[in-house]
DNA sequence: ATAATGTTGATCTAGTTAGTCGGGAATATT
DNA sequence: AATATTCCCGACTAACTAGATCAACATTAT
């Protein structure tokens, strides 16, 4: 899975907007640029994209700015997800449930829903409050428990047992 | 995520291969081609590259053509994914270990640690026997018995309880 | 008025994706 | 030895996407 520099900043935006939100503070583009070391002039184009998709709103002018349009509890981060990147899960174009592929291989349509569903489970249950108050949900913190889970893994699986 | 063109031809071959393996069958790539319905040309190019990370075996000739290095159980779909498509996970470039969000965003290295660890707990214990005998490991088939996971989601969530 | 801010659409570059092609090298059959 | 079959390798292209920038315009508080 590749995260875009798309989603990161819009991401990262909306956390800075959410940690803004408890005070109805409104944030200017140039603010979170700066706080996020993101181009000010790209991030004004993401900003535009979640505000048609009306998870932010904007005003223009002295006290214009953003600020969610949603409580930032009711905000995931699939939500943001699907409207800079579109759908969580595609196989080369088309949806995983709409993929058939042929054959002795047709098993790894169910394989494709599976990774789709794992996705869901973390990108569906974290909110940008949970990001902005810096505690994920116990279910999703539960992954991070194995030390595992925190360093990269090689190109081939060590853990192979015996062989 | 989205799931390349190329990954889905390489691990479609690959099952080809491991329900071949049984009897030692060798596969020509146009026999795989023809049967999954691959450009040839491009699959002999995945093939290659496959056989590079030692996950195949070739030969030519009239008793030529392709056979997996390894027993299929020990080859999992994040192996595939690894050699075709690079690192399993990555935040625009970087590894999320290595990345370091400023600010009140900060906590959004988590979340992509959380994402990658989704990610691999199916793609690492799915192997292409698996995959070729039609049965998912039994933590994976879980994942399907919601029947939720079956169907596309809209952009937005529709289970926001009351709204 | 005017200065600060958001809005829109065009544009640009570099890289990736998906795929093709030609010619060569190895191998088994005849 | 000749030949048919198959894999091997590198170059090539066309289309698309990502990432970013810019100019001009619209809106609003002071």
């Amino acid at each position: 899975m590749r995260v875009s520099a798309s989603l990161d900043y819009a991401l990262r935006a909306m956390v800075e907007l959410a940690a803004a939100s408890p005070d109805g503070r409104h944030v200017k583009a140039d603010e979170i640029a700066a706080r996020q070391a993101i181009p000010t002039r790209f991030l004004a184009q993401l900003l535009a994209e979640l505000r048609r998709a009306e998870l932010v709103c904007s005003g223009r002018g002295y006290a214009g700015g953003y600020w969610l349009a949603v409580p930032a509890a009711d905000i995931t981060v699939a939500d943001i997800a699907r409207v800079i990147d579109g759908p969580l899960a595609d196989v080369h174009g088309t949806s995983p449930e709409l993929f058939g592929p042929p054959g002795v291989a047709a098993p790894t349509r169910e394989l494709w829903i599976a990774v789709r569903a794992a996705l869901r489970s973390v990108m569906e249950q974290v909110t940008v409050a949970d990001l902005a108050a810096g505690s994920l949900p116990p279910a999703v913190a539960a992954l991070l428990d194995d030390p595992d889970a925190w360093t990269r893994r090689g190109s081939r699986s060590e853990a192979d047992g015996a062989h």
